[in-house]
DNA sequence: TTTATTTACGCAATCGTTCCCGGTAACGTT
DNA sequence: AACGTTACCGGGAACGATTGCGTAAATAAA
């Protein structure tokens, strides 16, 4: 089944004019007479003619389209996020593909090929959480693919990066815990070697230091695929609550972690907040209807999205070679609800 | 920025053959000898060749990639769906283009235009709830752009489609309401146009009928937006406890609509179920934390993408114009939890 | 009137690929 | 020896649009 389009071959035929002619009447040159112009524009609109996208590709050697990669959609964060990357590229006239790696190094490599022999013109990543070899991007990278990477960001790779100050987001949220009286404060990861698990533990470590509580090792736990597997993060909550000193409370570090690390305590039958204190990072809208009301850290997704497509339109529309790049940090939102109250002990005041 | 890829043209050269040679031999056309098609393969995939699709495409008048219209995808239910179309999409060697409507009328034409401007090969649409008007997408249909419809259908085009039994999800699920002793049932559904809004409605109605309970006019309530607009649950929740009877349970028949109503609740201090039964379509993966945890109808999301974009491909790829359409039905899933038990009154035994 | 300039348009190449025609060997058949 | 096959390969026209260049006619300048 095909679908015939209107050419300007069709309308030079009708008007007895040559292609070049009528392209040139349809992009308003100044070497063509005005009745010509209105001559073409008023066929052209009457048979609902519109640029052959394809062939325009073929010629200027660009799709407008741009590729993203994240792990899932139907995680809020990302979804969130594509609204923002959405909005912004539509806006400028380019359309998105979205592929999604679900954590996995391989898919991610063959997304990666598969968006780059269709010919995009730029790509917005946020790596899986497998993902140890960046060889692949950086070599997109330097064959001159613009490539913008936002939340799980790599810095070898010398380009535009948008990120939120995760370590402040995991700092504040570790103090809040510790100011309310929580001492043996737990957190639970995503891989261990993104970027952002390492500047979250790094902020969840430093409130604890500077509040004077010693770290407990056995307290930091990763999961290696973010939480897309249950049975990971119920590997590491037994693991946390099999310990001789039980935490107090938890910290989670990723979306998935926090709704799926209530899910385990749950099953558990561990209240929270009176067994465990819960706070996490989420960007689910039902947060507030969970039983207890979650407390969380919260991306501004959807503008970090605009950011991120903003850097990329900037990247591909540059007339030459972009060497200084910047990366733009975004403030996360603290949000305190039930599940991070400590009902036992007395909240402690700021020191 | 650009992104220098190479082309038959640089393999021809290299080698001192022609183009049509070379192209052949990559094509392993029977008129190439094997010394050749073995010297071409080779010095391919030596310096990494792949076919330009933006060629391939002008040339084949096909660009392998579909579209997809659905209101937005961070609900659950089209995140899922969505996955299910990648899935059979990327198998098949196309790309999806995604874009939301965000239940407007508007966005929806512009999105339309839009994706046909881009040269897609076929269309999977969830229709916007504002949509009254179908003209455009009959008209593309006419015109021979293979279309599919999933969730929210629309009846008077003829082509493949696939729903749920609306009715039948709407029907358990008011069944379950009454026979736990819940009498007055009030449903809200989202705007009064859409075929799922129809169909869950007439449902919700017959379960009334078959149990001898008259229907309240009044306590059938619609969202012309769908509860994407949290005002326009609060108004039509508060219209309900503002009647001279009060229903007793609320059968809620949409994503957006069951947490939104439950959110509402929860603002007006009603305790579910005790002050007020709950159970609506959701595909959210957090009902059952949700305090209380909630009664759902959940749909088969990723299932009914996949069969959409297979019901799609073979449109696409007919050689033949299609005359024949059907439409798949897939059974919803009644889960039952504490969000529709009704603890005061005694369960009525099935009759 | 002749020459220069402007105006308005067409020709043809181009982007990367496929594919319809041809064409030329080498070999086999009578 | 003359012809038909077969095996291989190249030329060039598409696909739809843009654009540098050439050029005829119309106008202006000499």
């Amino acid at each position: 089944m095909k679908f015939e389009a209107v050419t300007i071959k069709d309308i030079a035929k009708a008007l007895g004019l040559s292609t070049s002619t009528v392209s040139r009447a349809l992009r308003d040159s100044y070497e063509i007479s005005p009745e010509t112009k209105k001559l073409v524009l008023e066929y052209a609109e009457k048979i609902n003619y519109h640029p052959n996208p394809i062939a325009l590709s073929l010629k200027e050697r660009r799709s407008r389209s741009i590729g993203v990669i994240v792990s899932e959609i139907a995680n809020s964060f990302f979804s969130q996020s594509i609204d923002g990357i959405e909005s912004i590229a539509y806006k400028n006239g380019y359309n998105v593909i979205i592929s999604q790696s679900r954590e996995s190094f391989e898919r991610e490599v063959i997304n990666l090929h598969y968006l780059t022999s269709r010919s995009i013109d730029g790509l917005i990543v946020s790596v899986a959480s497998e993902t140890k070899d960046f060889s692949n991007f950086k070599e997109l990278n330097d064959r001159g693919m613009p490539i913008v990477f936002f939340d799980r960001i790599v810095h070898d790779i010398n380009t535009h990066k948008v990120i939120i100050d995760n370590y402040r987001g995991a700092y504040d949220a570790t103090c809040y815990l510790i100011e309310n009286g929580f001492r043996q404060i737990a957190a639970i990861a995503n891989n261990e070697i993104l970027s952002i698990t390492k500047d979250r533990i790094a902020g969840y470590k430093a409130a604890l230091a500077d509040h004077g509580i010693k770290e407990n090792e056995a307290f930091s736990k990763y999961c290696a695929h973010g939480g897309l597997i249950l049975s990971e993060i119920e590997l590491v909550v037994s693991e946390l609550l099999n310990q001789e000193t039980r935490p107090d409370a938890i910290l989670a570090l990723g979306d998935k972690l926090t709704t799926g690390t209530l899910r385990i305590l749950k099953a558990n039958d561990l209240k929270v907040p009176d067994d465990m204190g819960l706070i996490g990072f989420s960007n689910s809208d039902t947060t507030e209807l969970i039983e207890p009301p979650l407390s969380i850290i919260k991306q501004p997704a959807f503008e970090m999205g605009e950011i991120a497509t903003d850097l990329l339109l900037q990247l591909i529309e540059s007339k030459r070679p972009v060497t200084e790049f910047e990366t733009k940090m975004l403030a996360p939102q603290l949000i305190i609800r039930e599940s991070a109250k400590n009902k036992k002990n007395k909240p402690i005041p700021l020191g």
